[in-house]
RNA sequence: GCCCCCGUAGCUCAGUGGAUAGAGCGCCAGCCUCCGGAGCUGGAAGCACAGGUUCGAGUCCUGUCGGGGGUACCA
């Protein structure tokens, strides 16, 4: 990537100026190669000098020149421009720039990926909602947000596993139980009520006749508030079936559904994680007991207080399944890298979770968590408040069915995970055509029209020689195209998936600026149309590698 | 009260401590003898407030105000 060999270059220059006593030998930071905002400022500079001046104790514009004077040579960097007060501005060859077209049709399908990885193992763990309903409106962004990450992960080099925790095994599992035995046995005319704090919606009706299906009256003569374990266990097999069937409809696929329960059975990798996984904390004496409750003592590691590991009832809490679960994930597993993305009403289990990963011996950076704040939806001037309680629920499906899989992901990216968002439905649906994804797919469509138009008129775009791309759109387009690799080592670093979007559409605006002014297919000027036939290829190539990272469709046609 | 996130254009949102803050929608004015007009070009309009750090702050720190979330032996 040109942005690291630059940094390399600044470096070895500074070394060099270091070496011939121009500059004094001080410690030299992590050189950070910036992209200018204006055009004349070039296409990458550094302030470096600005910030050795301190330490040097000497004038910017010196150490810049003193630098910029001892640049290795490079066929890529045409000039290196000190500017007030203190920056190198690069500029790039324009040859080179137009030579990458070549470089990018050849990497093909693997443009933009990096070696960064190096092959580590990473878990991408993400909406893991309760399987005690359908997924909700809100869970798409945790859903968009997850999947993408990992597919920059990937390829940012990165052995990446998409993991959905299915909490089976907790009280709110003993409530669906409840629930679902209750509309159960309401089929069968039953006089039984559903539980004053369980599940109200259809949804469970509709499980229920499942259930009366495959098992006919056999849990009829149940007791209400003791329904059967393997009654439970296929109600919950539903709901997971049901939420699996969403995600595919969003064009999520998990690698792997983890049960909740199986934390507490032992298996071939040995005793129950959780038994392991609480046997470490109370040898590293992170377990207390008072108030006839067991204790995680997370006030002792610097938490605001003490967290409940397992009731008095002896019944363990979420937060034991979860030391229990991400115990397994680092130490059972091996993951190296775990990345749980979480919502915001899930804040105040961060700081406990990472201080519990710790008392389990794991180093806490290993566990990064993405906190989304939550979605409001809108439906023209109404707000939609989301609670698996409320009437006005709005389903992921829904949403899905209304605006598409494809502007669904597209909007739920495009807002970085720290930033509240609202999505108005009527509008998405409404302006379908305006929507910015269709901006970007339909650029994509273009480009696919114009390359099977040349296939048809016998114009080919082998041998074209891409040294005659020298306008300025055509340019612009290409440093467009090469920009991918480092967003995705941005996003790969940084976590951030929501800079897809914008930088989707940047694309395709260079695109359509470009194929408005200049003209590709020329029967008249073969070469040249050569030479842009290969720049559409390398353009599609890139649109169609920013469309299948977000998960989005690339369209040949529209 | 305490903890976390956010206050950027009329609206929805971008903006890795840099050099004159961007996009989409909306609004105004233009562009089709020509490869896909679902397109292109131009215009009006903005960093909640007050201090501080820095050569340089929308970005970092502190405070105020405003919005959201959390603060359970729920998950």
């Amino acid at each position: 990537m040109m942005r690291d060999e630059l940094s390399a270059m600044v470096l070895s220059a500074a070394r060099a100026a270091m070496d011939a006593g121009v500059l004094p030998h001080v410690v030299l930071p992590e050189v950070i190669i910036e992209r200018p905002a204006r055009p004349e400022h070039g296409d990458y500079a550094t302030s470096l000098p600005l910030r050795l001046a301190r330490a040097a104790r000497a004038n910017p514009i010196e150490i810049a020149k003193a630098i910029a004077e001892r640049l290795p040579a490079s066929d890529a960097v045409a000039a290196a421009d000190v500017a007030a007060p203190g920056f190198i501005n690069f500029r790039l060859a324009e040859a080179w720039i137009a030579a990458q077209v070549d470089a990018i049709i050849a990497a093909g399908d693997a443009f933009g990926d990096l070696a960064l990885g190096g092959g580590a193992r990473v878990q991408v763990e993400f909406v893991s909602a309760n399987p005690t309903g359908p997924l909700t409106a809100g869970n798409g962004r945790g859903a968009a947000i997850g999947d993408v990450l990992a597919s920059v992960l990937q390829a940012a080099g990165y052995d990446v596993e998409r993991e959905y925790l299915v909490n089976d095994a907790g009280t709110q599992t003993e409530v669906f139980g409840r629930t679902l035995l209750a509309r159960y046995q309401q089929l069968f005319e039953r006089d039984v009520q559903i539980p004053e704090d369980g599940y109200p919606g259809e949804y469970m009706i509709d499980v229920a006749r499942r259930l009366k299906d495959e098992c006919g009256d056999a849990y009829v003569d149940a007791a209400v508030d003791a329904p059967p374990p393997e009654f439970v266990v296929r109600g919950v097999d539903l709901m997971v079936e049901a939420i699996g069937s969403d995600m595919e409809r969003l064009g999520v696929h998990y690698d792997a559904w983890f049960r909740e329960r199986s934390l507490y059975t032992a298996g071939e990798a040995g005793g129950a994680p959780y038994d392991e996984a609480m046997a470490v904390l109370r040898q590293r004496g992170s377990l207390v007991e008072k108030e006839g409750a067991l204790w995680f003592a997370s006030s002792e590691l610097g938490e605001d207080k003490d967290n409940v590991v397992v009731r008095s009832t002896g019944r363990p809490t979420y937060f034991a399944s979860d030391i229990a679960y991400h115990y397994d994930k680092f130490v059972r597993r091996g993951f190296e890298r775990v990345i749980d993305v979480w919502g915001a009403d899930h804040q105040g289990h961060v700081s406990r979770m990472k201080a519990a990963v710790e008392a389990v011996g794991v180093d806490p950076s290993r566990l990064e968590i993405i906190i989304y704040q939550l979605v409001s939806f809108r439906r023209g001037d109404e707000l939609v408040r989301l609670s698996k309680r409320a009437g006005n629920i709005v389903l992921m499906r829904d949403v899905v069915e209304e605006v598409g899989a494809d502007a669904a992901r597209f909007f739920f990216l495009a807002r970085s995970a720290d930033s509240q968002m609202e999505f108005d439905l009527d509008l998405a649906k409404k302006q379908a055509a305006d929507n910015p994804v269709y901006y970007v797919q339909y650029a994509h469509a273009r480009i696919a029209g114009i390359l099977a138009n040349a296939q048809e008129r016998g114009l080919p775009a082998e041998g074209g020689d891409v040294a005659l791309l020298t306008h300025p759109l055509e340019l612009e387009l290409v440093r467009r195209m090469l920009q991918l690799p480092e967003l995705v080592q941005m996003m790969a670093q940084t976590l951030e998936p929501h800079h897809l979007p914008h930088y989707a559409q940047d694309l395709a605006t260079a695109f359509h600026a470009f194929y408005t002014e200049c003209r590709v297919l020329d029967a008249d000027h073969p070469p040249l149309s050569a030479a842009r036939l290969k720049l559409c290829a390398a353009a599609r190539l890139t649109l169609a590698r920013a469309l299948t990272l977000m998960g989005v469709a690339a369209p040949g046609r529209m």
